[in-house]
RNA sequence: GAGAAGCUAGCUCAGUCGGUAGAGCAACUCCCUUUUAAGGAGUGGGUCCCGGGUUCGAUUCCCGGGCUUCUCACCA
């Protein structure tokens, strides 16, 4: 029954204590829970209760009741994540996904199998127990354990995390291993836990928002013949049976906006893309953007839509719209972040004047502005664009260096160039610019809208000329599809479209400096 | 794709001006039935990321490679 026994059993090359050796170790121990008759991995444990249920219930929500003499037994279940030995009796804590619990438990009150179940378990086990809510003598809200099942036996050992005083000591700091084993992660950091339940119920919240407002989500393809609706690269794949190339799609526009050509006035898909690009702190090939489309609406209903939506959210999920940014980030400086509406507002070409002096919007009527201009007008203020090929891919430069960065609060930043914007519409008397916006905050472009083009001749000419730019090397430019002309000419009604970057939104939300920390499985370059 | 930093025990980290390494926690043995970063006594544990080179000798110096992080570029 003892550890000693244990050891005896044991070959003298199984004692060694190196990295194998910690696995063999637990398998010994499940060899002896096995050897006793027990099953270290039972098909069942039912009735388990949430361990923050079993804590509100007997200790309070403030955790300043005690449980009656005389208490129920109550039956719940977790991981072991602390062993504290006192001879005949232990100290476990437990933790499941509510939250964490200690469970007493010794010779007296358990029987013998459970006893020596007790004596055979290692930190990482997943434990079911039965027994009266107590309070110790130094006041930790317990368990006395009547029964005690093992669940699942622990062979590979997690880190050790200790915590006093909400202060954690000797957490796993790997960002690699948090990354590639999230499950190790998971089980271990609470605060990991947190950003995930954070970013389910973001998605959620944003979806019973829209349905209550009358919207049908849909699912469009994933896997496309012509990956349009966006300027980036794609991932390419191939169909065996049809033997055509498709690729992963880099937007669901296009195929929404069929949807309410087809009828539906108001739809969404919440789902991923892909795009073949780089990975940093904030790209991931696999993303996941909303995109909303609402017939007989404009870009101004969708400004209203993105102030609510963010707004809403910060209400519902962190009880307040002021919300802290930046601490955990790079350059370490924290920021109070107000997302209440209404949002600043500002003009896209008038703000680069601002900011740098330049003059752009004298270009807006030029049909082929020189990109050497461009550059020029940019390294009188210090910029390089050395590696750009168009004028308008320089202004945007300047617009990113000299603006975006400086959007820490949320601005709503309006009227784009038409020529960088082929699927947004003409504002009405102004041929060169678009009804169009993006959403800001932190610095960071959040999403993207405008009052969608429905006019088929038009369309079918911004392609044109997106093709056009891309014969005079600009680096990316949307792809014509011929399919999505046609539905236009079927007859589009007027339409405001809303696209959203939930990663980012998450971060934002979370407080997180890398898109990494708000995916679950990020891309990781493949171990060797 | 470019630059910078990092990689040492299961985890968090020291260290070696070149002589094959330490701490805390974890693990193992013993004591302990209200502890809590439990405590006390003892023990073991390392391909110092990988491969070359220089050297009597490399974890350390040099070269190449791997992976990660950060910054930049592209994108959301």
């Amino acid at each position: 029954m003892s550890k000693s026994i244990k050891l005896a059993k044991m070959a003298p090359e199984e004692k060694k204590n190196d990295a194998v050796s910690l696995t063999e170790q637990r398998l010994h121990q499940l060899n002896a829970i096995k050897a006793k008759g027990i099953d270290p991995y039972p098909v069942r444990f039912l009735g388990k209760r949430d361990i923050l249920d079993i804590r509100n219930e007997y200790f309070g929500i403030k955790n300043d009741q005690t449980p009656q003499e005389d208490a129920q037994n109550v039956t719940t279940a977790g991981r072991v994540v602390a062993i504290r030995d006192m001879g005949k009796a232990q100290f476990l804590q437990i933790q499941d996904q509510s939250g964490k619990i200690q469970i007493y438990a010794g010779n007296k009150t358990l029987n013998e199998e459970d006893y020596f179940v007790l004596t055979h378990l290692d930190l990482g086990d997943i434990v079911g127990v039965k027994g009266r809510p107590f309070r110790t003598q130094k006041g930790e809200a317990s368990i006395h354990a009547e029964s005690l099942k093992i669940l699942s036996k622990n062979l590979a050992p997690l880190p050790v995390v200790k915590e006093k005083e909400g202060e954690t000591f000797d957490s796993i700091s790997d960002i690699e291993l948090r990354y590639r084993q999230r499950y190790i992660d998971l089980a271990v950091n609470p605060d990991t836990r947190a950003t995930f339940q954070l970013r389910s119920a973001i998605i959620r919240e944003i979806r019973e928002y829209l349905y209550e407002k009358g919207f049908m989500e849909v699912e469009t393809p994933m896997m496309q013949a012509i990956a349009s609706g966006a300027a980036a690269r794609p991932f390419q794949t191939h169909h065996n049976a049809l033997d055509i190339e498709l690729y992963l799609r880099i937007a669901p526009e296009l195929y929404l906006k069929r949807l309410i050509v087809g009828g539906y006035e108001k739809v969404f898909e919440l789902n991923r893309n892909f795009r073949n690009e780089g990975i940093s702190t904030k790209h991931n090939p696999e993303f996941t953007m909303i995109e909303i489309y609402q017939a007989y609406a404009d870009y101004n209903t969708m400004m209203d839509l993105v102030q609510d939506i963010f707004e809403m959210l910060a209400l519902k999920l962190l009880g307040k719209t002021e919300i802290p940014y930046g601490k955990t980030a790079s350059n370490g400086v924290e920021h109070i972040i107000s997302l209440k509406k209404p949002w600043k507002k500002i003009e896209y070409l008038e703000s680069i004047k601002e900011k740098t002096g330049l003059d752009f919007a004298k270009f807006l009527s030029d049909e082929n502005p020189s990109a050497k201009e461009a550059k020029k007008m940019a390294s009188s203020i210090g910029l390089k664009a050395d590696t750009l090929n168009t004028f308008w891919e320089v202004v945007d430069l300047v617009f990113s260096e000299r603006v975006e960065v400086e959007l820490i609060q949320p601005t709503v930043v309006m009227h784009f160039p038409k020529a960088i914007s082929p699927l947004a519409k003409s504002i009405p008397g102004n041929p060169y610019l678009v009804e169009r916006f993006e959403p800001y905050i932190m610095g960071r472009e959040m999403g993207n809208a405008f009052s969608e083009l429905n006019d088929p001749l038009e369309q079918e000419l911004r392609f044109k000329e997106q093709a056009a730019q891309q014969a005079s090397g600009a680096e990316e430019t949307m792809p014509t599809d011929e399919d999505f002309v046609t539905a236009l000419k079927v007859g589009m009604p007027p339409t405001g479209g809303l696209g959203i970057g939930i990663d980012r939104l998450v971060m934002l939300l979370a407080n997180k400096a890398s898109i990494k920390d708000v995916i679950l499985f990020p891309l990781l370059r493949p171990q060797k």
